[in-house]
DNA sequence: ACATAGTACCTTGCACTACAAGGTACTATG
DNA sequence: CATAGTACCTTGTAGTGCAAGGTACTATGT
């Protein structure tokens, strides 16, 4: 039925003229991509031993992905107030005093489950490659 | 310098007694994961045939990934107003009218694209793993 | 003819996240 | 003693997924 199509169309709230286009950059691509997976990606670097916010961010930088500052501190809060992570205050030769992070029991067994998040989500992905 | 460190610790604004933790649920966390994916699957699962949306939750189903609605939709509309997705009305034999999506040129670029990053990514996690 | 169930589309409001920008406190160096 | 460097933290913003709710059409039973 051209015709109750028609209406349909019609009658239907339609989104196509909404808001401007929003960034559906690259560069946003990347970045949302990352979300809620660096959560899991500092929590494996401190698993090797425990590190400091410059530690953490050196080593992801080797790993190809950018983390600065005012993303990290707030989400080792969040990570610390979970009781995923605790901290020690530790001297430091050159400059103020560091706080060390390393991974609560707690911690380590959320690591362990993010880990199967992890490869179930590769696993879908894969699934949906083909 | 015990002295010094002490007062460093205790001028510093602490982050130690902020609000409640929040939710680090795992149910959370896979959640959070997921974020920024999703628009790498559903342009995976549309880049096979055109889909509507209910093909695409299907889809998304069969690779252990739910989505529900409400996330969709949205979703769609944002990749359509990025010019990543076109759509087409066709009529169907038991229902309202449905709108089939499939990818624009430039959808089929950013495709690509994201391919690029998951693979990146993966690379990265694999990094950190060791 | 009319109500009910089912399908398909869409919106609003919320919680959470990453990031840019900016600020404080301490150490080391010229 | 000023400047640069290190280390910590906060505030405000934009983007995301989701729950909940709503509209429009078709098919089916009575």
């Amino acid at each position: 039925m051209k015709e109750s199509e028609k209406e349909y169309k019609e009658n239907m709230k339609d989104s196509s003229k909404d808001s401007p286009a929003k960034d559906t950059t690259s560069e946003n691509q990347k970045s949302q991509m990352r979300k809620g997976i660096l959560e899991f990606c500092i929590l494996l670097t401190i698993s090797k031993e425990k590190k400091y916010a410059s530690d953490i961010i050196k080593e992801l930088k080797t790993a190809d992905l950018i983390v600065v500052e005012g993303t990290l501190y707030p989400l080792l809060s969040r990570l610390r107030q979970s009781d995923l992570l605790a901290h020690t205050w530790e001297e430091s030769q050159s400059g103020p005093p560091r706080k060390y992070y390393e991974l609560t029991k707690k911690g380590k067994e959320t690591l362990h489950a993010l880990k199967e998040t992890w490869s179930s989500l590769a696993k879908s992905i894969n699934h949906l490659s083909n």
